[in-house]
DNA sequence: CGTTGAACCTGTTTGC
DNA sequence: TGCAAACAGGTTCAAC
């Protein structure tokens, strides 16, 4: 569920809360998805929130300890596949796979519900958060064309599995992977060194409208995501590849296609979105494949 | 460098 | 109807 539009969304919606609180109480359920639980409930009560960010998928929170204040640490939070992060009152029933309970200052509770635990949760210090977050790639949002196309520059990878690698660019999953692909009109099989400079151009201008489209509208609800606030986004209405197989392409109405690339469902135009030329030793294969 | 497949865990949808 | 398989927004690791 949460890509880049999803966290961002819930980032906005959490920062007219939280800055200036203060945490007071930490309550833990399952903790297997937490890198050091015992280190949450230690350092966190009277740590005061600083404000709240996005790092690609990542959603962090500066902490500042009580007087002094140096040595500050962060609070990690990754939605993983079914993550929510919401401010509720402390004595709202909370949802079936609530986590974590962060008591506020102000007696409500800030609260992590994640049914399969495929999130993550950690305190960094300053230097831990430094030495992690090194190794995302560039804001999709931020980079520049020139800088965007050096990255693909002798990329033998796939363009899909390139949108996907954090460290390629941070925040892209497999929803906004196909829908820019399909803007785009680029087959997610395309070698990312193989993109023209017209490619590439198309590429990032793709991604750009469909994250800020996606932003303006919530971010994407498939099936349980929700903002800060409990309501769902938007974009999912505004699909044009994504989980649409066999239904027309809003182009030039050939059906859209799924296939499997780096292990994920691909979602794209046969006829917009044009199969790249094989590479001579599997073309061989298959032609003699074919005579059989 | 790259790719593939499996693993982590639970819930929902699909197919026989 | 019932049960099993397939599938899901993500990340990471081993094996090739």
């Amino acid at each position: 569920m949460p890509e880049l539009p999803e966290v961002e969304t819930v980032v906005r919606g959490l920062r007219p809360v939280l800055p200036g609180r203060r945490i007071a109480s930490v309550r833990l359920g399952k903790t297997d998805f937490i890198d050091d639980p015992a280190a949450l409930e230690r350092e966190l009560p009277g740590c005061r929130i600083a404000d709240v960010q996005r790092r690609g998928k990542y959603i962090v929170l500066p902490l500042e300890r009580d007087a002094r204040g140096d040595n500050s640490p962060l609070l990690i939070v990754h939605l993983g596949m079914t993550g929510r992060l919401a401010v509720q009152a402390a004595v709202a029933p909370a949802a079936a796979h609530t986590h974590a309970y962060f008591t506020l200052d102000d007696g409500r509770e800030l609260r992590f519900t994640d049914p399969r635990r495929f999130g993550r949760i950690a305190l960094f210090s300053a230097a831990q958060f430094a030495a992690a977050f090194a190794r995302l790639g560039a804001e999709p949002l931020e980079v520049s064309e020139v800088d965007f196309r050096r990255l693909l520059a002798g990329r033998r990878a796939r363009i899909k599995a390139l949108l996907l690698d954090q460290r390629f660019l941070r925040g892209i999953g497999n929803i906004y992977a196909d829908e820019s692909l399909w803007r785009a009109q680029l087959h997610p099989m395309r070698l990312g060194a193989s993109l023209s400079f017209a490619d590439a151009h198309r590429l990032l201008e793709a991604i750009r409208h469909i994250l800020r489209a996606a932003i303006r509208l919530g971010g994407s609800s498939i099936s349980d995501f929700v903002d800060a606030n409990g309501l769902p986004g938007e974009f999912q209405m505004r699909h044009r590849a994504y989980d649409r197989e066999g239904k027309g392409c809003f182009r030039c109405g050939a059906r859209i296609r799924r296939i499997i690339v780096t292990g994920r469902s691909s979602y794209f135009c046969p006829r917009c979105q044009p199969t790249p030329r094989l590479r001579r030793a599997a073309q061989r294969k298959k032609k003699s494949a074919r005579r059989k």
